[in-house]
DNA sequence: AATCTACATGAGACTCATTTGCACTTGCGA
DNA sequence: TCGCAAGTGCAAATGAGTCTCATGTAGATT
C-alpha cells in the first residue's frame, strides 16, 4: 500500500499543488506495475468514484511526466502508456508482447554503455532513449502450443 | 535512379497489383533516405503532379509495410514516418534529433546480440524491435553554440 | 478563520493523423 | 476484350490528445 502522505510530500517536493486529482492519479499508478494508457487511468479513477475529467488526466500526466514522477511510453499502438517512475536513474527498457499486450521490463548495462559510445561516435548528445522489443511472451507461447 | 520496371517486378513478386499510385509511392521512397511522414509523401506526390488521394497514400503504405517493402517508424511525435526497406536483415536503429527532427541511422552488432540474449533469458520470442536515441545532433549543437 | 490569487479543473469544442464506407475505377487473368 | 476482385477517391467518421474559458481551490497572507 502506498501511503498518501508520502505522495503528498513528493508533490510538494516538486512544487506541485496537492490536488486530490493528482493524488488519486499517483496512488493509482503507484499501486500497479501495469503500463496503463490515459483512458484506462481515467476509467479506473471513475471506478474508484473519483470523477476526474479526461482533460485533467491528460494534464496531470503531462505535469507528472515533466517532473519525472511518471514515465510515458509509446509502444506504437497510437496511445501513450504511463507508469510510475522508480527512483532516478532506474532506466529500463521493454519487451512488449504483441499477443496479450503485456510489458516486461528489463535493464542491461552493456546496452546502455553501447548507446553512449554510439552517440559519441556520431557526435550526438543523447537526452533520452527507448528500446522496445516486440514479440511473444512465454505465457502466450504456452497458450498457442 | 530507381528503375520503374524493377519496382513493378517487386510489386508482382509480392502479389500486389501494379497501380501507378503504388509505383509512384515506391519510386518516391526509393529515391530518398529521408524518413517521411504520410503527409510529406502525399505532398511530394502532388508536387510531382501525381494526384493520389491521402487515403490511398495511407492504404498503400499499410500494404507495403505489411509486405515488408517499407518500414514504419514511430518516433513519438504523433505521426508515423516511412522509409523504403533495404534488403532483408538490414535492420538499423535511429538517433533522432529533437531540435531539427533529423534521423540518423546506425547499426550495432553487439546491441543486436545482447537483445537476443535478453529475449532468451526471458523466454521471449522477438519478432521485431526498435531502438530510438533522442538528443541533439552535431549540426544543432553547432547552431546553438 | 477569512481573504486573496495564481494555478488547477471540468466540460465540451476542437485538432490532426489516420481510418472507413461507399460508389466508382482499373489491373489483369481468362 | 470481358468480368470482377482489388484498388482508389472522396468525404465523413474516428479517436487520442489539446485547448478555451468559466469556475473552483490549494496554499500563502493577513
Amino acid at each position: 500500500m502506498v501511503r498518501e502522505t508520502e505522495i503528498k510530500q513528493v508533490l510538494r517536493d516538486h512544487e506541485l499543488k496537492v490536488t486530490w486529482q493528482r493524488l488519486e492519479l499517483l496512488k493509482l499508478l503507484s499501486s500497479t506495475t501495469e503500463h496503463m494508457d490515459a483512458e484506462a487511468i481515467y476509467l479506473q479513477l471513475l471506478k474508484r468514484k473519483k470523477n476526474v475529467s479526461r482533460a485533467t488526466v491528460y494534464r496531470s500526466l503531462d505535469t507528472l511526466v515533466e517532473e519525472g514522477l511518471v514515465e510515458r511510453h509509446e509502444f506504437g499502438d497510437g496511445r501513450a502508456r504511463f507508469e510510475r517512475s522508480q527512483g532516478r536513474d532506474e532506466h529500463h527498457d521493454h519487451l512488449i508482447c504483441t499477443e496479450c499486450g503485456k510489458v516486461i521490463e528489463f535493464y542491461n548495462l552493456e546496452i546502455e554503455a553501447l548507446q553512449v559510445s554510439i552517440c559519441n561516435e556520431a557526435n550526438f548528445i543523447p537526452t533520452d532513449h527507448t528500446m522496445h522489443i516486440y514479440g511473444v511472451c512465454s505465457d502466450c507461447q504456452a497458450k498457442s502450443s
